[in-house]
DNA sequence: ACAGCTGTCTATATTGCGTATGTACAGTAA
DNA sequence: TTACTGTACATACGCAATATAGACAGCTGT
């Protein structure tokens, strides 16, 4: 499991395991069925505490992406295709609709604010 | 001061505060010079705590949007058009950025994303 | 000069979240 | 049985947001 963390960041250290995980389970990294680590080795790992990995996982099973098996581990779901676009899309909505909404009241134009979008996804 | 606020928001009060003083502002609803309520009286009006307008009004004191005088009040800053829309994109590029890019990180595609701008865009 | 506004500063307190540590219990598998 | 797993507590610390209160200093109209 290659995870990034920094406590550099805005990002709370249980906001950034599920935002990674979810990442490379919905971009097709991790299949359904796909084993996770434990929250203890992924703590060790990590060097985080373990309560951290567990509410990061369980955000993730409330989403409905991963589930856990009493004594075994949490394991991927089984997600359709579809059902992993309207995730991705709807966080993406609730995420950047105050943003948007706000330029837009600050004065910026549709076209102002989708060039800006388009700046954004050709920076990586 | 027409202000919208509520405790049931994600936001911190002292956020929508800013944020919607903000947004007057650069929509040119309130001009250069234009004098804002006094922190005592927006917090008696909108029953906030006085520290709570006074953080702010720091903030956007910090932005460069508005001023302080000592005994007097606080003023809407002389802000050219240009100032106004580099304020506001900067501001949109910051907070969508990570959105965006975690978006693209979890397989939807630039066209994806920017349909779901454009609805964004269309909801009000 | 005075009263009544204004911003500024300080101190104290509460609440909730994120994080950490530790312990205990229950299920699984070699 | 041993050594993993998830689950569930209890406790604690730091920090941000918020609130209440007071004191000080600048401005202005009377």
């Amino acid at each position: 499991m290659i995870l990034n963390l920094t406590d550099l960041s805005d990002e709370s250290l249980q906001t950034q395991i599920s935002r990674q995980v979810r990442a490379q389970i919905l971009a097709g990294d991790l299949g359904a069925g796909t084993g996770l680590p434990s929250i203890r080795a992924l703590a060790r790992d990590q060097k985080v505490s373990v309560i951290t990995v567990q509410r990061a996982y369980e955000h993730l099973i409330h989403e409905g992406v991963i589930h856990a098996r009493r004594g075994k581990g949490f394991y991927v779901s089984e997600l359709k295709m579809k059902e992993k676009i309207d995730l991705a899309e709807s966080r993406l909505a609730d995420q950047i609709r105050r943003p948007v909404s706000t330029a837009k009241a600050e004065g910026l134009s549709p076209d102002d604010i989708q060039r800006i979008v388009k700046l954004i996804l050709n920076e990586n």
